[in-house]
DNA sequence: TATAGATTTTTTATCGAAAATAATGTCAGA
DNA sequence: TCTGACATTATTTTCGATAAAAAATCTATA
């Protein structure tokens, strides 16, 4: 019984048709990584990933390679791969350049952007503060949601390379913000940050704009406990 | 007759002995692309790469799907890899994120600097001058001196992912100033813009530095021209 | 001549076995 | 009990074969 977990070939979704092999483990990876699913700094084992994803090796490792420069995955020649630990160090990092290239996408966004990219924009903000706080799947939606708003802002930046090393740290980040504890989020679900944002960016105030998603991207103290939390119980 | 083209396992140079066949694959690879002996563009076939280094598929595989995250290849599904391209739209868009992140790291870097920097700063900027002009390989040797300037300014920068990206768009930024033709290399040897640079990073003036780097990185007419010229004999 | 369809050839993607290496366990001798 | 050599086991890395897909070629027909 081959491609268990897998979609049966050709799947009606956004994951694509003819989508290799390779790419389809390469984005469940991913998933399992940025949602904590796989345990940061957990050892990944080739024949225990074998199993969980139902692929050969060459997959596999076509995938991983492809996580390590993604810097989701650390690797060490001939003793394998494991999840990108999250450490201290590595927030103050990885915050410290997200808060620049956002600035640098949010910037020439602003000054770039059209009609089209405003209606987007104001689309994706009601998306996101529309949704039903009902739903059993509300914290996984609102992430969805709350990316889609913070692309949508950066989209008419222009460059490609500039809106795929955001999305990379973007996403990184978000690992961070899940290890803390659930009370955290329901304040995000609320936070006044993004409506103060939109409208600086619709009123075309860049100024404001880069002061607002600096302060918006900050280090908070929730997060570095509870990695100070995660680092005392040591992983396999 | 095995390993033709690669070192006869456990090499004394800086490569690594126990590297692994992947790992020096995505070298040789990585190398031939940013010194033009891969031609931009080019289809990339399995059997043409097998035979060249002499390696079988999965390592192959795997420096081919590094390279895609670094951006130095591109890949369809299914319908293999070929080398990144090079088009004036790219080139812009590079020259224009890599000036941002070296002045970045150049800002942190001489605010951050200590003696040690400094130092190592000034004999970088000296193995560079004062190198021999009638050698054979000078200008691959005032390459990878030049690289060493410019790794050993932002070197005291302190984030390993902005050190890392950093290094990742210079050199994708140098593929394309080789392809400019051989008299502009000449100018470049003589120019004072490093020496310049130098001093400013001494005397610790980190807004000078930032002018200085910013002009340092520029959009050639040169380079945009020699592109052009390339864009029309297209590849294979 | 142009074109659609079928056929062949070329090329890519995947798998499982085998080789190479690292990790672990065992045991004799100090 | 500790240490180091040796053997065993676990894990990673690589290869070659095979399946699947895409591209190229050919052919018959309008």
């Amino acid at each position: 019984m081959p491609r268990r977990s897998l979609a049966p070939r050709a799947s009606a979704a956004g994951d694509g048709p003819s989508m290799t092999l390779a790419g389809q483990v390469l984005a469940l990876m991913r998933n399992d990584i940025l949602e904590l699913r796989l345990e940061p700094g957990s050892k990944l084992l080739f024949e225990t990933l074998r199993e969980k994803y139902d692929v050969g090796l060459s997959p596999l490792r076509e995938s991983l390679s492809r996580l390590v420069v993604e810097g989701l995955v650390v690797g060490e020649d001939r003793r394998g791969f494991r999840v990108a630990p999250i450490t201290e160090e590595d927030f103050y990092d990885l915050a410290s350049l997200r808060r620049e290239i956002e600035i640098l996408s949010v910037t020439r966004s602003v000054e770039r952007g059209r009609d089209m990219w405003e209606a987007e924009l104001s689309r994706a903000f009601r998306h996101m503060t529309e949704l039903d706080a009902k739903r059993s799947d509300y914290k996984q939606e609102w992430s969805t949601r709350h990316q889609a708003f913070h692309e949508a802002l950066v989209s008419a930046c222009g460059s490609p390379r500039l809106l795929l090393l955001r999305r990379q740290l973007f996403d990184q980040f978000m690992r961070y913000q899940r290890i803390a504890p659930r009370h955290v989020w329901r304040s995000a679900f609320h936070d006044t940050d993004h409506k103060t944002i939109l409208d600086a960016a619709i009123a075309r105030d860049v100024e404001k704009c880069r002061a607002l998603i600096k302060t918006h991207i900050k280090v908070s103290d929730v997060i570095v406990e509870a990695i100070r939390v995660l680092a005392d119980k040591p992983v396999a």
